[in-house]
DNA sequence: CACATATATTACTCATGGGTAATAAAAAGT
DNA sequence: ACTTTTTATTACCCATGAGTAATATATGTG
């Protein structure tokens, strides 16, 4: 199954030059880690696997996490962050209601294409401690409420004809939380074109009957859902955040480290 | 968190009469492991959970199955079982694409808020043996035909608008799997609200816009998306095969038993 | 070079939990 | 009742894999 040909670029040569960055390497860790937990379950993934796919051994682990579990979360805390950002620019878009919500989905499904926005639906909230369990399943709670808020957005503002927000929200993240589960980075479909496809698909049936022609309330020029302003948003090649500690990030829990 | 006082009715009584049939006490024992399963996760949950919720200890498991990996297939090929019959029913029903895909929307979006039929959804194939892990990948791609099929007969036959049956087809079906993962059996929602409100939404955007009052292509009287004609499609109260065991199912994995 | 620090390795511990063996207690058959 | 079969129990085995201790090897620094 996982044979000894995997080096990939692991920053750690086999027997030679090893003096990357220290955060080079817990992100290899952590890509190393989601893969593999992807592909073959938290349970089933061993620390082994991990560290040999790294070539290195377990214990060199211990140097970067304190535990699996901690990995577990690190690796989910990542998808989160990506998610964050898009929330966070989205919110100051001064779109509508039903453009607000066509931004998140397109945005959304493209890290559902990426393993590390994967994890955050394919990993159990139940593995993590109890502490990092709450923080993950209120984080749950903060994007399905951010999904419902977009939507009564639009039903009050009129670019969505009126529904239930609660099932509404459900059935749209949903789909999109499913992508985690279907797509293959190796398959035919780009993240670009699922998310295009979603953000329509998805929001068609939403968008209220020209009622006076509100669909385009505040966007002069047409940058409709074409490039976000700045920030984040991720550009379209979503790779799991290359080097995001070299400032410290503005979560509280990038670049810890064991006790010493 | 599991407490001692668990008893909800199991057929073994603490300490007396033990003389139920032995397929029910099977049945027992799935509808337990699963519950825990979905609960703490598969690979939490132990047999020795499982046995002390029935009043029994772990080595009468083996009396009724070979092994933990056997008790999960079992429990997902119940849930696959409820599908084949919505699926077999709705194939004779003579509707056309779009009123098949609502039956189906309907009856999958029911049977996913059974324990059983989130099984199908949150139950990793990977924990599975090679064999039935074939099994499952199979089940699973002959459903996603299944919604492809009835989009696409829906297209040719006029009832629903053109679009690409694969990602419609993803669409729909991550909003229906995704109730296995958020549906809780305490909640406000019904299961019957749930499979209504998603027939509707789900399939509202892909309605033609009556191209020629086509809807009812094939219905002479008003009976077009109410009651299925006969057999299985769930009666709104899925309790999870009661008994299925009666007669030999027509599948071939049911009342099986260790070599004895 | 000597010393400190960071990072890796080898060789272990040890709890967990699936699974089995031997045996006892019911149920069923005669 | 006596025997057979089914179903349960107690008491184990043992593979697995997370985590640790002791130690070695770079790498950089005065």
């Amino acid at each position: 199954m996982n044979g000894p040909a995997a080096d990939d670029h692991s920053p750690w040569m086999p027997f030679e030059s090893r003096r990357r960055a220290r955060d080079e390497k817990r992100e290899a860790v952590l890509r190393t880690a989601v893969h593999l937990f992807l592909e073959q379950g938290y349970h089933r993934a061993t620390l082994n696997d991990v560290a040999e796919r790294l070539n290195i051994t377990k214990p060199a682990l211990y140097n970067y996490f304190r535990s699996k579990e901690e990995i577990l979360f690190e690796c989910w805390a990542l998808g989160q962050e990506q998610v964050d950002e898009i929330i966070a620019g989205i919110n100051v878009s001064g779109e509508n209601g039903l453009g607000k919500l066509r931004a998140l989905v397109r945005a959304y499904a493209a890290t559902m294409a990426t393993e590390f926005g994967a994890s955050m639906v394919r990993f159990n909230p139940r593995d993590l401690s109890p502490d990092n369990e709450k923080t993950v399943r209120a984080a749950k709670r903060s994007i399905d409420r951010t999904f419902r808020r977009y939507i009564a957005d639009g039903v009050v503002d009129g670019s969505i004809k009126p529904c239930d927000p609660k099932l509404t929200a459900f059935a749209i993240a949903g789909s999109l939380n499913w992508i985690g589960h279907w797509y293959q980075r190796d398959g035919a479909l780009s993240p670009e074109a699922i998310a295009d496809e979603f953000a329509i698909r998805l929001t068609e049936g939403l968008a209220a009957r020209s009622t006076k022609k509100r669909s385009a309330i505040k966007a002069p020029d047409g940058n409709n859902n074409r490039k976000r302003p700045k920030g984040g948003l991720h550009e379209h090649h979503p790779r799991p955040a290359a080097r995001a500690a070299d400032q410290p990030g503005r979560a509280g829990h990038r670049l810890r480290r064991p006790p010493t």
